[in-house]
RNA sequence: GGCGCGUUGGUCAAUCGGUUAAGACGCUUCCCUUUCACGGAAGAAUGACGGGUUCGAUUCCCGUACGCGCUACCA
């Protein structure tokens, strides 16, 4: 099928996996599936001195968190490998120098000093920033202006040079963007991008065409800051006579930083205190670690449905989404122009719905491992289970079951003895002493608990309102947590005595 | 500076010319709950500004302002 839908994702390996770059993830692969296609993941690793070690592992694991693995990458392999670009770097020479004997590009050999000479030279305050373009190139060090013997002669020599594409002096291009419409630019305001380097490796202009042409791309997903060097890529189509061949695009707007101005970036998740990577990442040369949203304590459906509504939704008001329901229900035309400022508050309330919606089986390995971050190991899943039933309402992130929770297993130090004040007077102490011992045996049954603790309190003399805190104190230590005949019935009639026991010693 | 893209409440946003301009987050108040939550109810927008087109514009067009992006041998 030669037909078939093919998106692809292609990241550069320098860092963490930014929310952005996951949502670019997100809507490829919903698109893919969607219209079962193919979702490719592939490397773009031109640029030696960015190239961070353990940046692609890093990426396949976040995407592999959040469900979204490609069907082809350099790790399952597929028919249109190799899929980083490092290791393709022998294909784009010939494609670059097809151009320089069509006259659509030519070598320069302007040294990088050269380069800063002549954005000094022609710097003026209506023009900061001097392109490498039309109007410069002739007077430049290149293959236009060294003419074809000298040009021969400076690469049979091995001077170092770069090919540049000759962009038109004055044309107008005009594409369909898949989110914006018709877009149109002047292919004179763009300058002559490098096409191949220096080392002999690709830029992205030419390795993004070169390598969606090759890999059969049909529809080409990036950031709007991708959309002012789309003319490059229209141009590089039509020289390269695959015209016909071309993705469709689609230009997805940026997500902002939540307060100020510009994109979001780690900085800001730094400063405001969220985080802005998919999982924690630790630069390899800095040792510095920055937080995931996975470590925050979010679930993946809960990341995937947060970023999928950023910049996108289904017309109905509906908010929660399963990833299966967004494949359902995606579409590009729906996709928002403008940028869409980042809320932390409201990616918490993703996740709080998530937590609350969910089994707890789905819940229990998080919860385990949140449980075990504070030194509590639990053996008994069914009890955990249990646990989780009564607490996950009030738990945001599944690290909140650290404190949520780790009273079931663990008995308070000391109750709370400054919200005890009011509450405690020492005629309470025979109840207690005489609930410890009248507890019912059957464990889980919190209907009986709240029978035996009102007859008793009844007996005593005593309103059940006024009993009922220092009885919460005792047993999970704090003013928190579900009812507290629910929490006494689960921890079982010989836990919960001990605990009165306890308590009554620190409150007395 | 140039080029491009964008602009509905603090934030995410519905509306594809005619509604009292949805809904959600957050916030405030109240109810429920003698814990904390959950849940329920209520409150808050002169649709950036100015011109058009039209019987009628938040919706279409133009201009202005503002915001963002790009302007590298980085992606």
């Amino acid at each position: 099928m030669s037909n078939k839908i093919r998106v692809r994702f292609a990241p550069s390996p320098t860092g963490g996996l930014h929310l952005g770059g996951v949502r670019t993830v997100l809507y490829n692969y919903l698109f893919a599936r969607r219209h079962h296609g193919e979702f490719i993941l592939r490397i773009e690793d031109t640029d030696q001195s960015r190239f961070v070690p353990g940046a692609e592992e890093y990426i396949l694991d976040c995407l592999r968190w959040c469900g979204l693995m490609p069907d082809e990458s350099a790790l399952t392999g597929g028919p249109y490998g190799p899929y980083r670009q490092s290791e393709r770097k022998e294909m784009y020479r010939g494609y670059a120098e097809k151009l320089v004997a069509a006259g659509h590009a030519y070598y320069a050999f302007d040294t990088p000093a050269e380069l800063e000479e002549m954005r000094q030279r022609y710097r003026t305050a209506e023009n900061p920033s001097p392109q490498y373009d039309h109007r410069l190139r002739g007077a430049m060090k290149n293959s236009l202006t060294l003419g074809e013997k000298e040009t021969a002669r400076l690469i049979g020599e091995g001077i170092p040079h770069v090919i540049r594409i000759s962009m038109p002096a004055d044309q107008i291009l005009r594409f369909t963007d898949l989110v914006r419409g018709e877009v149109e630019f002047n292919t004179g305001t763009v300058d002559d991008k490098v096409l191949l380097k220096q080392d002999g490796m690709p830029t992205y202009h030419l390795a993004v065409v070169v390598d969606d042409y090759l890999m059969k791309i049909t529809h080409a997903f990036r950031g709007e800051e991708w959309l002012p060097s789309a003319p490059v890529h229209l141009l590089l189509w039509d020289y390269l006579g695959w015209k016909d061949s071309m993705p469709q695009w689609a230009h997805l707007p940026l997500i902002l930083k939540p307060d100020g101005n510009g994109k979001l970036s780690k900085r800001d998740g730094d400063r405001l205190g969220f985080p802005v990577f998919a999982m924690n990442w630790t630069d390899p040369k800095t040792g510095e670690l920055t937080t995931g949203f996975r470590e925050r304590g979010f679930l993946p459906e809960a990341f995937v449905n947060m970023l999928a509504l950023l910049g996108w939704n289904d017309g109905t008001g509906k908010e929660i989404f399963s990833l299966d329901e967004l494949v359902n229900a995606f579409s590009l035309d729906r996709v928002h122009k403008g940028g869409a400022r980042f809320d932390f508050e409201k990616a918490k309330w993703f996740n709080h719905e998530w937590i609350k919606a969910a089994t707890p089986e789905r819940l229990l390995p998080d919860v385990k491992a949140a449980l075990q971050q504070e030194g509590i190991d639990t053996n008994d899943d069914e009890y955990t289970k249990q646990v989780i039933v009564l607490v996950k309402d009030r738990c945001t992130f599944t690290t909140d079951f650290a404190t949520q929770a780790g009273f079931f297993y663990r008995a308070p130090e000391q109750p709370d003895m400054q919200a005890a004040a009011g509450k405690w007077s020492p005629e309470k102490t025979g109840f207690f002493r005489e609930l410890a011992d009248s507890l019912p045996p059957a464990a889980g049954d919190a209907a009986a608990v709240e029978q035996v603790f009102k007859e008793l309190a009844a007996k005593h003399g005593l309103k059940v309102g006024e009993l009922q805190l220092p009885f919460r104190l005792m047993l999970v230590g704090g003013k928190f947590g579900p009812a507290v005949f629910e929490i006494a019935a689960l921890l079982g009639a010989a836990e919960t005595g001990r605990r009165i026991s306890r308590g009554l010693q620190a409150l007395a």
